[in-house]
RNA sequence: GGGAGAGUUCCCGAGUGGCCAAAGGGGACAGACUGUAAAUCUGCUGGCAACGCCUACGGUGGUUCGAAUCCACCCUCUCCCA
């Protein structure tokens, strides 16, 4: 199997635009790593590769379910390992985007065979008192209850539910292993105040682009604000915007705060990512050192 | 011109003599992350040679063993009457 590209890092530090120039110079394709642009319909807040660069570059994992669907990390480290397997028998250079984290490290080290979610096994247990599902927990697994939060109520859902489904803690399930395939894992970085200033900009530019009708057209088409999809970023906090006239300003600059925190959290996870080799994002010949590391793996 | 009220740490905002470097919220910063991950959760937020010291609650000066809290004057803002 031969090397693969992954492009990562912050949201509008400019994973896109070098990708694309990556494939053009290399001969290859793009596989998106991003669990919003998985979504079908949602476009302009996911700033998801336009149908111009469609054309120009094959691109993958885009547009792979509906927004009422749920998606997952393991779902997408089976579909996207897929997708690589099939650019490289074609021949031709595999090269992952995005900055979903979580996927990537799935997609790359694999991830845990615990069984998948449940939704009724989930409303029922988010049904109980907190409390009660903590000492649950620390009942069942111990272990997992150790590196928990008991406040974080998602992922004591979760533990519990892989208890409940196949009668072992979830600590007894191997996580993430050694990384599946060779890549030249790559992180951009910018500075701090260059990212939030990209990523204001961004912000605007979407709004021009008319990311309020696209809301608007999810939600006329019967999309619940509640849904997982809804919660993206660019999304969620224009709602009250399109179906209740809220003042934009507002929205606006709320989007922009979530956006540089995602960005930063998104900096925390990179930060530990096996492999990861970090290159400046604004350095002009960005695309040339790029090749020339690819070209120096062996 | 007269009267009433307000000025608190990055912001909002509690605090009306010691338990106050000052509740709470926001923001910023840092971190976690086993099929929801653009989600979810956590920590931290005056300075320092730091079990102590210094600087801080509009300004200056008082009262007091001790003040963000009481008094006087001054400055700024808001409201009411002229």
């Amino acid at each position: 199997m031969s090397r693969v590209i992954a492009v990562l890092g912050p949201t509008a530090s400019g994973k896109s635009a070098l990708a694309l120039q990556l494939a053009q110079a290399l001969d290859g394709e793009i596989v998106s790593c991003d669990a919003m642009q998985i979504y079908k319909g949602m476009d302009i807040g996911t700033a998801k590769a336009t149908p111009a660069e469609r054309a120009a570059v094959t691109h993958h994992m885009l547009d792979i379910v509906a927004p009422t669907d749920d998606y997952s990390a393991a779902r997408y480290a089976v579909d996207a390992l897929h997708c690589i397997e099939n650019i490289q028998r074609r021949g031709k250079v595999a090269i992952v985007c995005g900055g979903t984290g979580f996927y990537w490290r799935t997609l790359y080290c694999g991830g845990s065979d615990a069984p998948k979610g449940d939704e009724q096994l989930r409303a029922q247990l988010a049904a109980q008192p907190p409390e009660l599902l903590w000492q649950q927990l620390q009942q069942a697994d111990p272990v997992t209850a150790a590196r928990l939060n008991p406040n974080d109520l998602r992922r004591v859902v979760r533990a519990l539910e892989v208890y409940r489904l196949s009668g072992r803690p979830l600590s007894s399930f191997a996580a993430h292993g050694r990384p599946r395939f060779d890549a030249l894992v790559l992180g951009l970085s910018l500075p701090r105040e260059t990212l939030y200033r990209r990523i204001d900009a961004r912000v605007d530019a979407m709004l021009r682009d008319g990311l309020l009708n696209e809301i608007a057209r999810l939600l006329d088409g019967g999309l619940s604000p509640a849904c997982t999809a809804m919660q993206a970023i660019g999304y969620k906090e224009f709602v009250g915007v399109v179906q209740r006239g809220e003042p934009l300003q507002t929205a606006a600059d709320l989007c922009k705060q979530s956006t540089r925190r995602y960005a930063k959290r998104q900096l925390t996870w990179l930060g530990k990512e096996p492999d990861l080799q970090w290159v400046e994002a604004e350095s002009p010949d960005l695309c040339r050192q790029v090749q020339q590391r690819y070209s120096q793996m062996t």
